[in-house]
DNA sequence: GTGTAGACTCCTGTCGACT
DNA sequence: AAGTCGACAGGAGTCTACA
């Protein structure tokens, strides 16, 4: 699978989020209606999700999208 | 096709920015390396782009992503 | 210059199972 | 709880063509 750095750098940002909200894959899987082992993938970088997806992931955290991507990582070069 | 509210906001969004730099559906495909008749597409909502694409376009617009995402249309309930 | 349709490839997203 | 695999339907993204 092929692993961009938006999807890694995605897949960070989800980690983080979920585990600030202390929650399992599992949980934010069952918040989000996905599959776990699709949230397992995106964190592991390997998953180009949609933008769909992408708004599901940051309305789970309570965020706005603007938010969601306001974060350093984002702005590396 | 289905179009959902986000993929609505986020054609006008692409189709706004689009126009504010004086560009053709065609010229902004060109500078991307993505299909005409998909950014058309995307601009009428009918389509769902995967994260790639959006940071692709977004960077034709030379904006970083939660500045893209800093706009009211994605903020209206 | 744009909208739309059809056909095509490849990947997104789901699910079960094992580690 | 999380990683990984295989299989699958449906959809993302490309391209040609016509209005």
């Amino acid at each position: 699978m092929k692993k961009t750095k938006i999807q890694i750098l995605f897949g960070q940002r989800v980690r983080l989020l979920r585990k600030l909200h202390g929650w399992s894959q599992e949980s934010l899987a069952a918040r989000c209606g996905l599959d776990r082992t699709y949230i397992s993938g995106i964190e592991r970088g390997i998953r180009n999700p949609t933008l769909e997806i992408v708004l599901t992931l940051a309305t789970s955290f309570e965020m706005e999208l603007d938010v969601f991507f306001d974060w350093d990582g984002f702005k590396e070069r």
